[in-house]
DNA sequence: GCATATTTTTACGTATGCATTAAATGAGGC
DNA sequence: GCCTCATTTAATGCATACGTAAAAATATGC
């Protein structure tokens, strides 16, 4: 028989598994779906939207709707703007070159983090397994499931840095540019170059060489910075 | 016609900075007393309390204080428990190390910043201001006016990296500690090191030697980490 | 006396209602 | 026409109502 299945609630709300698990409550549901919608671009940069509105889209009242635009703002993807409706928060370059400033340092830190833990190579599985996956995609020319093992690295990375508020942070800056990585995907270089870095990046982790290891990150997120904002600015995307 | 059902809900009349600070909405005004009431130690770390309680405390009904719970969680503040009311959340060494490790990087990172953008020293008249209230509090052993003043120099310090993500993970980081700070004010050490190591960066900003300023910045993160931590552990200080 | 079943209480999550007030609309004077 | 001021409209912020489910309290069986 169908128990009510206890959903675990994350604390910083990163369930990826959300979908599968069963019954969440509207608040938590309207929360998912609008990232979904702001994600994927059918709640455009910079468009506003009324509470009633998105409740009728939602099939809930406002309330729950309001709960969720308020962790999402807090969460630097909307911003409420009172009669105004609330506003998808659009990205500029600027602010690409902001949140990739405090993505190198804190991805960096956790690079380094990940190192001084004195990992086996048994628990590097995962994150090796996420560059396989990456060199895989590469040979295959395609460049939706390189990004997700790009992204998968990038998420074990920082969990191995041990350090929660670290993977927390590192969440909330990725998902404010996720419209702009997602963008710029199909516009960009091969990434092979990308892959080289994280080789060296786990190498130095394996090694345990932390001061190594943020420096190799650090350069390969500079690198990134500068491709991305770079293709940003050349094809005129002011507002992503 | 419409009924005047407004109540004068403010029993303090007296209250200095509710004169400053405009007619807030109920919410905004939860959030601000109960970020008081968090940081002053009157809602104990650890400590649950109903949303009706806090209601009723505020003088107000349980939406605007589920609002800010809202946003205090999403600040790392406390925690919403189904039925067991919102929790305070405690800090322990480990989360003190957490939150020094992501703020070390991020401060050195805006200190670099601040020293790449090339200020004037007129610019630099507030960070400098603080740097000597600094001064001035260590002469007048006032370790309040101390503690005053080194929170305006970081905050100052942050604010000329010219990056508003790098301002709002810091403040949120920075309050996240707060408690942790306060209760560690009086039995650390006297703060001229900490004051010297102010000058050295400034110094650096002011040179525009970005490097240099993010290097002693980091310098004196580690430090400061260092001397929480321990003090914390030596008065076996589990939770603040 | 203890474990289990049952009732009661209670806090929450959500829906709903309504006064307020910003914005939109329209009237009136120049 | 268009600027100013009054009127209307509409979205919000907040209060409140209420069903639901967890927890507490009580009863029941052994």
């Amino acid at each position: 028989m169908p128990l009510p299945h206890r959903v675990e609630k994350l604390p910083w709300g990163h369930n990826k598994k959300a979908d599968l698990m069963s019954p969440q409550s509207s608040s938590q549901r309207a929360i998912h779906e609008l990232r979904e919608l702001i994600f994927s671009g059918e709640l455009a940069a910079g468009s506003d939207h009324l509470e009633s509105e998105l409740a009728e889209r939602l099939n809930m009242s406002r309330t729950p709707v309001r709960e969720a635009a308020l962790t999402l703002e807090g969460q630097g993807l909307l911003e409420l703007r009172p009669r105004k409706g609330l506003r998808i928060l659009p990205v500029s370059p600027q602010d690409i070159r902001e949140i990739y400033d405090v993505l190198t340092e804190l991805e960096g830190l956790a690079a380094q983090r990940a190192a001084e833990q004195g990992y086996s190579s048994a628990q590097l599985i995962d994150i090796k397994q996420a560059m396989a996956d990456m060199d895989a995609a590469v040979d295959d020319n395609n460049l939706e499931d390189w990004a997700r093992a790009d992204d998968q690295f990038h998420r074990e990375l920082v969990r191995l840095s041990g350090n929660n508020r670290l993977v927390h942070l590192v969440g909330m800056m990725s998902d404010q540019v996720r419209r702009a990585r997602a963008m710029t995907l199909f516009i960009r270089p091969i990434p092979t170059q990308s892959n080289e870095d994280h080789r060296g990046v786990v190498d130095a982790i394996e090694r345990g060489d932390g001061a190594e290891a943020g420096r190799l990150y650090r350069g390969h997120c500079e690198q990134a910075k500068k491709m991305i904002v770079e293709l940003l600015e050349k094809h005129r995307l002011k507002k992503l």
